[in-house]
DNA sequence: GTATATCGTGGGTTGCAGTGGGTAATTATG
DNA sequence: CATAATTACCCACTGCAACCCACGATATAC
């Protein structure tokens, strides 16, 4: 299974793409077809998941309860969502929708996430993140839950 | 499994890249694919783990239930994310963020601590770590919470 | 004491990653 | 159906970083 790990930059061009990270598309299973399915997620990011990974993402959809808010979330989802496959120079395009939620200007950030990437715009990412002083706080209220890297 | 121990100096060069101590290099697992994840650590230092063990925690974190904390927590992990193979002459190379937050400028220490190791500014790690005046009060207090060597 | 292997450090070279732009094909529009 | 607009595909340039080699110092073996 693909582990995307760590951080990379890149600018997106008047076309609307971006570079995937190289050490990202050698990761690719060949069932992903070498496509890339984007959509919305929190913190006004984007997500994105090799084709075949998003859908077992879909079955989970499919087999959800039904609901006034499924629906509403579902189509909220399908509302910006895009499949994109790699050109030549291992590019995806992402469309305007895409580009105005994630407010990306000129700089973009990709972020491993493990099974998936998240794309940002590298201003509100660092926003986001902050300058790091909190880190050890945010590590120690982790580790208070359980988790621990030692 | 590999149990790094002891202290070893180094130092960086214009590129970034750290010399791993022959004997760690030793301990690797043929799983570890020569490979380290580097990240962020408490008091501005840096985790180096053999990849096979990182992915242990990788799982915790996947297994993590989602919350608007844990994704903070895990987008500032990966932000200061990388995974780096060995090259020839058995170093690994540090991103410019990763010797930012370390305070890295040439002297460069690696410790041991079991699974994994740190990597420390010298004169970082020195200045934290004291003249060590203060050891043995240190120990009887960690001593009372019921840990001993003894 | 000498020879040999290994370790840490520095630097050069080349393939490729990242970026930009052009052309053909496809879709939209009147 | 003709034309415009948009998308998809292809090619070209540039700079860097991965890879390779070399040297000196240290440790080890004989």
């Amino acid at each position: 299974m693909a582990r995307f790990r760590g951080r990379f930059d890149f600018s997106i061009d008047q076309k609307g793409r971006i570079n995937i990270p190289s050490k990202f598309r050698k990761l690719l299973s060949p069932d992903a077809e070498e496509t890339f399915v984007v959509c919305r997620a929190t913190n006004n990011c984007l997500w994105a998941y090799p084709k075949d990974e998003w859908e077992q993402f879909e079955d989970l959809l499919t087999a959800m309860p039904v609901s006034r808010e499924s629906d509403k979330f579902q189509r909220m989802l399908e509302n910006t969502l895009s499949d994109s496959t790699l050109d030549r120079q291992g590019r995806i395009s992402l469309t305007p929708l895409q580009i105005k939620i994630a407010g990306i200007t000129k700089e973009v950030s990709i972020i491993g996430r493990g099974r998936y990437l998240e794309i940002w715009d590298t201003g509100c990412f660092e926003k986001y993140v902050g300058n790091g002083e909190d880190y050890d706080e945010t590590y120690y209220k982790i580790v208070s839950t359980g988790i621990s890297l030692e």
